[in-house]
DNA sequence: GATCTAAAGGCAAATTATTTGCTTTAGTAA
DNA sequence: TTACTAAAGCAAATAATTTGCCTTTAGATC
């Protein structure tokens, strides 16, 4: 620890974990979140700029240049927000079809021309402040340990995560950014049976 | 700008399969691929502008915005061309130690730093949609088919090459993009063992 | 080879986006 | 309250992008 007692100065201060959280900033990040997704909602991806965003929210350009640096990592910032989710994957009674549903849920999600965009979205984002990408593997760790965890609690064999991770999640993932055509739901059922336990 | 208030944005022609593919097009198209190669090679990223390709390329920045749109579409056109293979996957003498080099190779190269940044620009550029990406997972099909034709050949076991997709290629990928720790080579082999038939 | 046609490139003006210096506002803590 | 300062606003300066118009040239036809 070096305690010199100065004062290092935060650069360009970190977007999500604002510093000062408190009245103005946060309506700001608020307000303009909104017109971020009320835009994209509306009209066509490549024709949303910083100007329109900022017009829209009630905002200078420079406020938006200032706190997120570009279009790609508001952009960003905004998927995050929306591919966080609201709540632990449904209980259905048993692992096996807790991961079935989950994961055809997943595949549904991403798969879907929305949640493309906000893929790459995320997977664009260049900040290596706040690793976009990485809180997105996050969610999913997280959802995928409640699943597990409840299989452990009532006593039922369940994989480990990463193999979870590995075989189920990263080829759903892999088909929708580089292939044309996505995992259909019974191809999803298979991947999930293949990590599976036997029965 | 009149009437509806919607940019236009002509398509850029198609990049790659070029109309007219003779002398001058094929020229600067080169002149330009080039700057971009040195330029990224020179300087970061974030730094680098059409003007500046421009500049370096000898041409003029509105050829570049006619034929490629913006950087990204650009930068993704130089990128796939940078991962299309130059030669076939090594001959081991068997299957096996075929996919193991091929994999581990495939991992080290995508996990490289300018592997990472070129697949970034293939997956982010928006203009043909998932052309560039379905480009690349096309050519690492291809290598994969090319194994799996030359075990044919030897009499060997060999999976689906979807399913050398799904269970190698995917998590490597997966990692890469999604999460900070690249998958080590002791990984790869074994996702590779995974995927083989017992000896 | 000569001629024609249109695609592609160059140039420059017009437009739009981005950066930046300075000022003002408003949370936070003494 | 007052002092302090991060963050927002404003506007001028700079840089990028788009566009119209003109020139060059590849490719086709004779």
């Amino acid at each position: 620890m070096l305690g010199n007692g100065r004062k290092v100065k935060t650069a360009p201060m970190n977007i999500r974990e604002n510093i000062r959280p408190g009245g103005r900033s946060a309506r700001v990040q608020a307000s303009v979140h909104k017109a971020v997704r009320d835009l994209l909602s509306t009209m066509d991806r490549g024709d949303v700029t910083i100007p329109l965003i900022a017009a829209e929210a009630g905002v200078t350009p420079s406020t938006i240049y200032r706190r997120w640096g570009d279009l790609q990592e508001l952009l960003a910032d905004v998927a995050v927000e929306h591919l966080r989710p609201d709540a632990p994957p449904k209980d259905t009674g048993s692992a096996r079809t807790d991961l079935e549903l989950w994961a055809e849920q997943y595949a549904d999600e991403m798969a879907s021309g929305p949640g493309r965009a906000m893929i790459r979205d995320v997977l664009s984002s260049t900040g290596t402040e706040t690793r976009n990408a990485g809180k997105c593997c996050g969610y999913t760790r997280e959802q995928l340990q409640a699943i597990a965890a409840r299989a452990d609690d009532r006593g039922e064999a369940f994989p480990d995560v990463e193999t979870v991770i590995d075989h189920v999640v990263a080829p759903i993932m892999f088909r929708i950014l580089f292939d044309e055509t996505p995992a259909a739901a019974g191809q999803v059922r298979l991947l999930v049976e293949k990590v599976l336990p036997e029965r």
